[in-house]
DNA sequence: GACCAGGCACATC
DNA sequence: GATGTGCATGGT
């Protein structure tokens, strides 16, 4: 018997297909982007992203040398852009001044070091530091979000008061551990989520629609 | 105009 | 330790 879990992927993969997540050029630019979205939609961090571009900015060293004032202001259609600014300086100083700047320094650590360096710098909590080390690092750490929680609670995997290392622990204790199957898995879980989960539910045509559910969550 | 978005830190009880 | 609040733009 197939986990039910399991069963989710298959049906998000064979209703959505590959994701193709994360949509960044670089894995820095994919640290950049893991602030920014932080409760924003992706939309707003694109122009966020392309404004960076277009200055010529999205660089370690030249992101690190803006005052924070004029970061913000690059930043501003992604909101909360004064402190995304402060978040993503204190991210590139731990950076530049633990491991200089090198991507394959960071490659080298394992991933529980890794994850507790990350969570210790302000302003970068766990779905953050998760989707750095999964997407920008390309290792195995489970990335859960707010539509994560939603569908398995409204699924019945978890209570509605679970907190993120305990859906974490759910999802990595029922799969491979394997990047690019958590690469996908989280991809599939927003585009369903975006689509079909959110506050106000609309259950019509979701994927996993046939699937026992609820839409009542006391925590919505 | 209300709702919502790929969170996190901090104040208050 | 649970619960509430500030941070902010832009699409639906």
């Amino acid at each position: 018997m197939q986990d039910r879990l399991q069963q989710f992927y298959r049906a998000l993969l064979r209703h959505y297909g590959p994701q193709h997540w994360w949509p960044g050029e670089s894995p820095f630019e994919v640290m950049v982007g893991a602030v920014l979205t932080q409760n924003t939609n992706w939309t707003n961090v694109e122009k966020a992203i392309a404004r960076l571009k277009a200055a010529g900015v999205l660089d370690l060293q030249r992101l690190r040398r803006l005052e924070p004032a004029v970061l913000a202001e690059y930043i501003r259609p992604a909101g909360y852009y004064n402190l995304k600014a402060r978040r993503l300086r204190h991210l590139v100083d731990w950076f530049c001044e633990r491991y200089d700047g090198s991507l394959a320094a960071l490659r080298r650590l394992s991933v529980g070091r890794l994850r507790a360096e990350l969570l210790a710098i302000h302003g970068i909590g766990p779905e953050t530091a998760d989707s750095i080390i999964l997407y920008a690092l390309a290792k195995p750490t489970f990335v859960v979000d707010t539509y994560t929680h939603r569908i398995l609670v409204r699924h019945h995997c978890l209570d509605a008061d679970c907190d993120y290392e305990q859906i974490k622990s759910y999802c990595e204790g029922r799969l491979e551990e394997d990047v690019p199957l958590y690469n996908e898995f989280h991809a599939l879980l927003v585009q369903v989520g975006k689509n079909h989960c959110r506050p106000r539910p609309r259950c019509a045509g979701c994927p996993l629609e046939s699937f026992d559910h609820t839409v009542e969550d006391p925590n919505d």
